[in-house]
RNA sequence: GGGCCUGUAGCUCAGCCUGGAAAGAGUAUUAGCCUUCUAAGCUAAGGGUCGCAGGUUCAAAUCCUGCCAGGCCCGCCA
């Protein structure tokens, strides 16, 4: 039952289109009409207007009416919401919240797509872990979803790590001081860069012994950030491999199709160039460089062969980028545009900052992602033992669990500065906190069984109905969240939920309470553990029975 | 110089798209609550020129303009 378009549909009789809101405080009711905007129409003062309304509406689903000054406040029939919502979940359990909206549609998501350098870092992590997010959503809604990474190999990052491992034994943990030390190397000795271009010019030509040792370096790294990844539940359906649309001549297809435009020409150091002049690109010269001089691809180039083969996978796509390729996407979009095809969804996020800075990978100055969450896992051990539990899966649940809502929790437009205590705390609104709601909850249901019949309608504590009116929510925030790619709303969400379980939790007595009673809180028990679950997991966050 | 994003309590953030009632959380500080379903919890107190200045509106944290501060980007990196 929608109460919201319910009253909407009874005022229109009366008034016309409105817009219900929700009042600031519980107290005031469930929905409210302000009728400043009446006013202006019907030329009458609004609190009249409000008193008139309150005399002709009637609704089996309105409990009653209170005006306030020039508001007209709703309170629903809170029996009817309380049946509607718990027998809304209890019959749909892990599927409450889906809408189902992307039944019979593909979605393909692109994510993470580290350059294979070096372990990933924070920054990057943010990347694939709201990417996980949204996949899981679409997911959820009914989407069959596709999840890609796109493996940078064949770029200039490779090539430094090939000349900087020449002669040493090269393993996962120690490429990033491979990198940063052949960085350092190349600002003394510039003639490097000539080594490096070499090598790229060396293995777009094919050459066998070249293409061997890019694959060693990159199969080294991709394994290593995978397993890293993986132990975070991230998972990737496909991957891409950058080499592939060099070596199958796509490329030169794409260039064929941009020299139809007119709108490629060459330059005076023979590199291709797309003009883009007059697509309001805030650049000094408005232009999307393809090739180098020499004639080999750019990254740009090669990235417009796989958009293009990804658009002919599946219409609908979506990309997780960070806030420093904006002016780039948008060159991608235009030159596909240019070329008829559609650009898939973009999801922008800006970085995370350190103390000293921005995080360089080229520079060393990165909080390692494998290093975070094994002190996550550590800490959170730590807190199990103390409680007399050391149970090693439980404590990554809720390591990772912190990690990863306390990254989702905020704003992907929001810079995020690092800090561990922050980063690491377990208390107040954490992924911990909602997790110690769930575990509550499924201790209570593992001490008493809920018997035949619920009534629902004995709910009837203040703080019962604000659960029930938070758990009637969930749907409409996760389609939301969903349609909107912002997996922020879900962990808020989750926050203020876990947040009205526990409150509920210190006041109204489950097992104690008398039968009648008691069945029915722990019928919204049940409800809560499974809303919680639910949400959770659209996160990729797992939710212990115990902790 | 140009473009995009951000600026809300000491700190970290929600709310801004779609304007509406006294601006919300968490944390930190202070004071309470474990013989009662897990205290990773709950209750209470203090703490705010919503960056600044204009404008639109009956009404602005929310929309518009200008300015200030931070982040990101602006031709052979990816």
């Amino acid at each position: 039952m929608d109460f919201k378009t319910e009253i909407e549909k009874q005022l229109k009789k009366e008034v016309g289109e409105v817009n219900l809101e929700i009042p600031p405080d519980f107290s005031l009711g469930d929905f409210a009409l302000p009728c400043f905007s009446l006013a202006k129409i019907l030329k009458k003062n609004p609190n009249d207007i409000a008193r008139e309304l309150k005399e002709t509406f009637k609704s089996k689903y309105i409990e009653r009416i209170e005006v306030k000054g020039p508001y007209l406040n709703f309170f629903v029939n809170k029996s009817i919401l309380a049946e509607d919502t718990v027998n809304s979940i209890l019959k749909l359990k892990e599927r409450y919240g889906s809408s189902g909206i992307g039944k019979g549609q593909k979605m393909l998501i692109e994510h993470t797509s580290i350059n294979p350098n070096a372990s990933p870092h924070m920054g990057r992590a943010r990347n694939a872990l709201i990417g996980d997010a949204v996949a899981r959503m679409h997911k959820f809604q009914g989407y069959k979803t596709e999840v890609h990474y796109y493996i940078n190999d064949i770029g200039k990052q490779i090539a430094m790590l090939v000349l900087g491992s020449k002669g040493k034994k090269v393993n996962f943990d120690g490429l990033l001081d491979i990198y940063v030390k052949f960085n350092k190397e190349l600002e003394k000795k510039p003639h490097l860069e000539k080594e490096v271009l070499g090598l790229l010019a060396k293995l777009e030509t094919g050459d066998k012994k070249t293409k061997a040792e890019f694959k060693k370096i990159v199969d080294i790294c991709i394994k290593g950030q995978i397993e890293i990844l993986g132990r975070l539940g991230i998972k990737y359906d496909i991957f891409d491999y950058e080499s592939k649309y060099l070596f199958n001549k796509d490329t030169e297809e794409i260039l064929k199709k941009l020299e139809k435009t007119k709108l490629l020409f060459i330059d005076e150091v023979g590199r291709n160039v797309l003009d883009l002049d007059g697509y309001g690109l805030p650049m000094k010269t408005p232009v999307f460089v393809l090739t180098r001089g020499d004639g080999t691809s750019l990254y740009g180039l090669r990235d417009l062969a796989y958009n293009a083969e990804k658009l002919k996978k599946c219409k609908n796509s979506l990309i997780i980028l960070g806030e420093d390729q904006k002016l780039y996407f948008q060159q991608i979009k235009l030159a596909l545009e240019l070329m008829k095809l559609d650009a898939p969804k973009v999801l922008h996020y800006s970085f995370i900052l350190l103390q000293e800075g921005k995080m360089s990978t080229r520079e060393g100055n990165v909080v390692l992602l494998g290093d975070f969450i094994k002190e996550a896992k550590k800490k959170s051990l730590n807190e199990l033992k103390k409680r007399g539990r050391a149970d090693e899966k439980t404590a990554e649940m809720i390591g990772y669990g912190a990690v990863k809502y306390s990254i989702l929790k905020v704003s992907p437009d929001k810079n995020v500065l690092f800090n561990w205590d922050q980063a690491l705390d377990f208390e107040g609104d954490t992924g911990p906190y909602i997790q110690y709601s769930y575990a509550r909850a499924c201790s209570i249901l593992a001490k008493e069984k809920r018997k035949g019949k619920v009534d629902a309608s004995v709910l009837i504590d203040a703080k019962e109905k604000q659960l029930i009116s938070k758990l009637s929510s969930f749907p409409e925030v996760v389609l939301d969240a969903t349609r909107q790619f912002r997996p922020q709303s879900i962990a808020n969400y989750l926050g203020d939920l876990a947040k009205c379980f526990n409150e509920f939790y210190q006041v109204c007595p489950v097992i104690k309470a008398e039968p009648k009673i008691k069945n029915a809180r722990l019928a919204l028990v049940e409800c809560t553990k499974y809303v919680l679950k639910n949400g959770l997991s659209l996160l990729g966050i797992d939710s212990p029975s115990k902790m």
